[in-house]
DNA sequence: TATTGTTATACTCTATAACTATA
DNA sequence: TATAGTTATAGAGTATAACAATA
């Protein structure tokens, strides 16, 4: 029965797994962890937002939030100043330590990543972006439990 | 030049973790963390492996998984035993608890995920499979350190 | 000499829940 | 009452490297 699905989510999860790999060289290659260089990629080429933001877009609940932060800040890559608007909330954003370290170590990951896609035309492009595009859509259309505070 | 792949790895990695969040939950609620729901995942429906087979089917390094282990033997969900022909090898597989376990959860991941894609029809499931294993391919060719022993 | 797995260390992440301050 | 973030706790994962036994 409809079960041909697991073919696909098992690609995913090994595309998924390369990437990492990929990537997880990088992140250490500067001294940050997978969680660390996951949100040094979130915020790099972004006007910056806050921890609930942040947490959303990863997948980091808001008590390892804090301390993940933390480490950046002491890093002096992140800095935090709070909302205007709401005063309970940071609006975070990088230092310009960190997109020193943004622009310098994610185009090395481009350029990993571009390797891997040497051989990509505009219609591979088309078909790649287009399958997960659709893919995306389906898994967001599925109800999911709120990460922060479950 | 040539980063329009970078969409792609985007719209990937929020499909990864769309269904992270999504297996999370199962995860959790039979009471294994990430790793372990990993190994459990790895070791079901197959005969078995050794650890160095384990460490490059998931992404857990052998120092880790020796702990990860200990703590699914404790719970009784595998079983170690020396491989014949390497004696410095275990060879590792679910127990009839950890069969029980995967046959009960994994359905449910299954069911959970089958909803995700309740509209796709055979060309859908064709394109995405074939799509995916491209990607594969060209991820794979890339070659990678050895995640064992960085 | 190389490889499989163990042990040890130090740090980081994780889930969870109770808490403060603001909304 | 609800929400943004903090703190505390206990457990688990992580990188790394030195180590034993076997190949």
């Amino acid at each position: 029965m409809g079960e041909r699905y697991l073919k696909s989510i098992r690609l995913l999860a090994e595309c998924m797994q390369g990437f990492e790999r990929l990537s997880g060289q990088h992140a250490r290659a500067c001294g940050l962890t997978h969680a660390q260089f996951d949100i040094i990629a979130t915020l790099g080429n972004t006007p910056g937002m806050s921890y609930k933001e942040l947490g959303e877009r990863t997948l980091i609940t808001k008590g390892t939030m804090t301390g993940v932060i933390e480490r950046l800040e002491q890093k002096g890559l992140v800095e935090r100043t709070r909302s205007s608007d709401d005063k309970r909330s940071w609006f975070l954003r990088l230092t310009k330590a960190g997109e020193r370290l943004f622009d310098e170590v994610f185009p090395r990951v481009v350029a990993g990543g571009a390797a891997v896609f040497a051989q990509y035309d505009d219609a591979d492009f088309d078909r790649l972006e287009s399958t997960l595009a659709g893919l995306k859509a389906v898994i967001d259309a599925v109800p999911q439990p709120d990460n922060n505070h479950r």
